[in-house]
DNA sequence: TGTCCGTGGTAAAACGTTTTACTTATACTA
DNA sequence: TAGTATAAGTAAAACGTTTTACCACGGACA
């Protein structure tokens, strides 16, 4: 690999000039400048970038953690910010925490042990002297993931900061679950039966806030009986399904598409359909609900647009003096209804 | 940040000792081990990265390059080779060249573009020094990626390497159609319909090969009438659909699930069912064919598989002296069938 | 004439490791 | 006893940049 020193001395300068030439910092004759920018084309000279990294304090690399490269959300967030950091001339390198237990089809929740993996995924990306720091969940939560007095720039995306220092860009399911609601109650229903996701879980609970708030400016009715907690997975939208026709519900809200795969499995057996003998509508928009029969109506989550909002931020922050951990502020980017066939409009 | 040179003033040694100490190139007296690991630990030091990257030559970085991380193969593999490596001590990174357009939902199969997009990539790579680098294509064919005098390691994953000079590791196609075929053989099919790959695709050709062999074996009768070339999406299996139902076939071997739910389409708007009218089978085993009705019989690529695999060799070439570009190698991972609903025994 | 300033350039320090070559002390051998 | 081997440690060089402090020169100005 050709060094810096052969450039210089091929030109006939110090190696000094040779990196103002590159860097601009000081003004270079334009003789000697072109001089030096010929040779460096010619020989295809590239910094070193150890020696670069070493001295000066900025890297231009941003880290970013991800929870779980596996779950269906990490790969188009992370597409997303790669290409428009890569756009915006940072690297990135990512490190995967695998805190998705594939087989048992659940996330390890336990606290320790997330923090176990984070800990050293940290420090190795501040030893690799990253510039910022992205912290990218798998399903949103209150997730503790950096100290308060932490030394870069960082944010928190699909998951709510702990400490109340750092943004955080999230979905926003208030809106997701009142867009729904209004959305069903505009197709004529009123028995609305929602398979909701674990009762403590905070997606759920903003949805369902959403969701009442909706009811009641529409006027209709909301029934707890008619809102049941699943685990977000297919067989408990199966069994909740069972329960709420059961209440001669018109209408099921489901808040994954997971479990409308459930309540479809479940409609299948017992020779109904979405659609026809009710309304299905599930939340997230995942490949699978363009493929289920009929198609299912749901509320899509543009993780694109988050994978953007957080990229942008990160990049403002290490250029435009945006502070990431001035005090909490919360992006939300809101869902958007993708009507398909499973709602049907009665009365 | 802490440096070695404090490390080495608190234990009242020299910088040279610590160095030997976390090495081990050199014999250290216990008592002095102890010291300096106590301070290590108590301190949280971590070396540069930086430095020592400039004073080595090797950097324990693994470079990634993926055609395009949105793809539904990639974070399969790319999970396994970083998980892998992670467990051997190595770091990666990962860069993705966005080769797949979302909205049209088709590659960029420009030569001259991918050329464009991977030679910045790999002079990026190199000039980080990584240690070897990873091609993850996204789909299987012949690609031209590393000159047959590259400097480093270098293997090709999920593709065959245009040099004869690169390992590479693939599916085992032409086993995956023989398989295929040979199952719906035994459940008693004599007139089996294709819907095909594109026509010159690599996987189309090999799956079909093995198709033949098994048809010559089990002494049933091959059709050139009743394979039906595709491109792969959604529609093609639709419109196919129709034309082999039309030659009365009882079986339609789809060379993947996007096709083969394109046949469901076609099934439900004319009232029929698969599995009962006429039995269906896919391939990939992609996430969707489980969510189908009846879930879809398919035979399974095993991305971890290939993602592991890969990585072994990677690493043994890096510790064990494995030479990855000694010859063209050519690992086939087995694909392997999911029985599930959509193909029923017929006589 | 002396002072000041702007321009274009350079030498050398600094970044934090690893490695080489050297030192010292001690034990062993002939 | 002299010589040699071994063990434990250190000083200094090297890696390839960027940056700081300094220099030389010429022109403008009082």
């Amino acid at each position: 690999m050709i060094t810096q020193k052969e450039i210089a001395q091929m030109c006939g300068v110090s190696t000094s000039t040779i990196s103002n030439v590159l860097n601009g910092k000081r003004k270079v004759s334009e003789a000697t400048r072109q001089r030096v920018l010929d040779v460096v084309k010619k020989t295809g000279y590239q910094p070193n970038y150890f020696a670069q990294g070493m001295r000066k304090q900025k890297t231009n690399i941003i880290g970013i953690i991800a929870e779980d490269l596996i779950q269906f959300s990490s790969p188009p967030i992370i597409e997303r910010i790669m290409a428009y950091c890569e756009d915006m001339h940072y690297r990135t390198i990512l490190i995967n925490m695998r805190m998705y237990d594939k087989w048992l089809n659940t996330w390890y929740n336990d606290e320790k042990k997330l923090q176990s993996v984070l800990k050293p995924a940290i420090s190795e990306l501040l030893s690799i002297k990253v510039d910022a720091i992205m912290y990218v969940a798998g399903h949103a939560r209150v997730v503790n993931c950096f100290p308060d007095d932490f030394e870069i720039p960082a944010i928190v995306v699909y998951a709510y900061s702990k400490s109340p220092k750092f943004t955080s860009i999230v979905i926003d399911d208030e809106k997701g679950g009142y867009d729904m609601a209004k959305y069903l109650v505009s197709m004529g229903h009123e028995k609305i039966g929602v398979i909701a996701g674990t009762a403590d879980n905070l997606h759920t609970r903003k949805r369902l806030s959403g969701f009442r708030k909706a009811l009641k400016e529409g006027k209709v009715p909301y029934n707890p009986k008619w809102v049941r907690y699943g685990d977000w997975k297919r067989g408990s939208g199966h069994q909740l399904a069972e329960e709420l026709i059961r209440e001669d519900v018109t209408a099921i809200f489901c808040m994954n598409d997971e479990m409308a795969a459930g309540v479809y499995d479940y409609l299948y057996e017992n020779g109904m359909k979405a659609g026809e003998d009710i309304s299905i509508a599930g939340y997230d928009n995942m490949e699978i609900s363009g493929y289920l029969k009929p198609a299912l109506t749901t509320n899509e989550i543009s993780f694109s647009q988050i994978g953007i909002k957080s990229a942008e931020l990160m990049i403002k922050a290490l250029t435009d003096g945006y502070e990431t951990k001035k005090g909490k502020e919360i992006i939300k980017v809101p869902c958007r209804i993708i009507e398909r066939d499973s709602v049907k409009r009665i009365k």
